[in-house]
DNA sequence: GTTTATAAACGTTAAATTAACGTTTATAAA
DNA sequence: TTTATAAACGTTAATTTAACGTTTATAAAC
């Protein structure tokens, strides 16, 4: 005991949304609590923060036991801690954000832990302070939508501008003019078009593209501004 | 003890940059460590939460602890939590930021209190992760540039165009175009011109300049784009 | 009282970008 | 052969931008 001062605990909230490229909508993953306070109650998926682990760990342990992921994009968000924010006892709570393709498997996984995905204009109402969570996790997709590039993480490595202009209609909650997003996604050398085309939404079918992985990794780190919700 | 649970230290630490009018130069607050490891080692300004208090009434005392400040810009930036980041035990710590003036009684309050003002290219290597925390402020600093308007914290209520280019300059770390930094900081309608001078930096003087507080606060709220960098 | 030095203020423009539209094409089904 | 429609491609006036050039106000020097 080095320091003497009185500990709290620590816990971890992952908000997780998820791309549903059939449905073409965003989805958060929520799931029924089963302590007290609240059991039963939707919340965040998250646990307690463990001695011995480090803050990024414990974040990543709480997003693979919920959907059998690792090594997804996931980024911390913000520390919650309001003295009362728990009823249960004074909890400071970090918050992660990850952003996943849905897939069968992983929809599964989620099935098992008593979680679900809810549209994003179909939330239930969570406990605490995860509705303000999940309300800057919005937020800061909204701006991650226009600094850094954005989709590789929520759409399949095979996907079509229709479906990337689906992705940011969702994001940015409106419809975007499709040949002004056309043009400005493209300028950004991030998409690489082949010649296969999806012909599943449309008889005329809609070009692949994939993401330029190394143009997509630079500007991910360097940040740029582009705006494609007009 | 409603939760069975290992707790841990969690601590904060407050990341302040003050801007000098005088020198036109931006300033990050430091303070010798008293404790136990690194003892007289310089590190960002911080302590212990209390369990009784939230994290921001926490970084608040701190603030006001080491420059007599109240309801300045504090704001949480990151938390950080690696395992082995303090050799004297499991510490999470929350690290905020903020932006002051500097004058001379919080000034003489940090130097009452074993702390000093750095400029920002003359850092002494500080403790544990602090560098780290230093240099995610500065990149937070540019965005903020980028995407807010700033200065209200930073200067006083008077100041020329000139002092805020030094201010711009200073944050992007290099000399923006006069002409050009002028038309655009006027297009935003945020500057209130007056018909005084100030004539402590040349012959001819300089206009001083008021911000108009309710579209500056406004576009604090709603942010906008922004690049006064060249 | 005239000149000088210089920070501050003001001005210009070619080029690039943007927002807001219109048009054509490929395909399966009728 | 026609039709319906998603997907792809095209146009342009208006605006914005980056990169410069010019004038002005003043105190100090001569």
């Amino acid at each position: 005991m080095t320091y003497n001062h009185p500990k709290i605990w620590v816990a971890i909230d992952c908000l997780v949304f998820g791309y549903d490229t059939f449905e073409n909508n965003l989805k958060v993953l929520l799931f029924q609590r089963e302590l007290e306070p609240f059991a039963n109650d939707w919340s965040l998926i998250g646990g307690f923060v463990n001695e011995e682990e480090h803050l990024s760990d414990g974040a990543a342990r709480v997003l693979e036991k919920f959907t059998g992921l690792k090594t997804v994009f996931l980024e911390q968000l913000h520390a919650y801690g309001n003295t009362n924010r728990d009823p249960g006892g004074r909890v400071v709570s970090i918050l992660y954000w990850s952003l996943i393709k849905l897939d069968k498997l992983n929809r599964e996984i989620a099935t098992n832990h008593g979680a679900r995905w809810f549209d994003l204009d179909k939330l239930p109402q969570p406990i605490l302070d995860h509705k303000k969570m999940i309300d800057l996790g919005i937020e800061k997709l909204r701006q991650n939508a226009r600094n850094y590039p954005l989709g590789f993480e929520l759409l399949n490595t095979d996907f079509t501008l229709p479906q990337l202009k689906s992705l940011y209609d969702a994001i940015y909650g409106k419809s975007i003019d499709d040949r002004n997003f056309r043009k400005k996604i493209l300028s950004t050398d991030l998409l690489i078009k082949t010649d296969k085309k999806d012909k599943s939404a449309s008889r005329k079918g809609a070009f692949i593209y994939n993401f330029n992985t190394a143009k997509y990794e630079l500007l991910r780190k360097e940040g740029f501004y582009l705006d494609l919700s007009i």
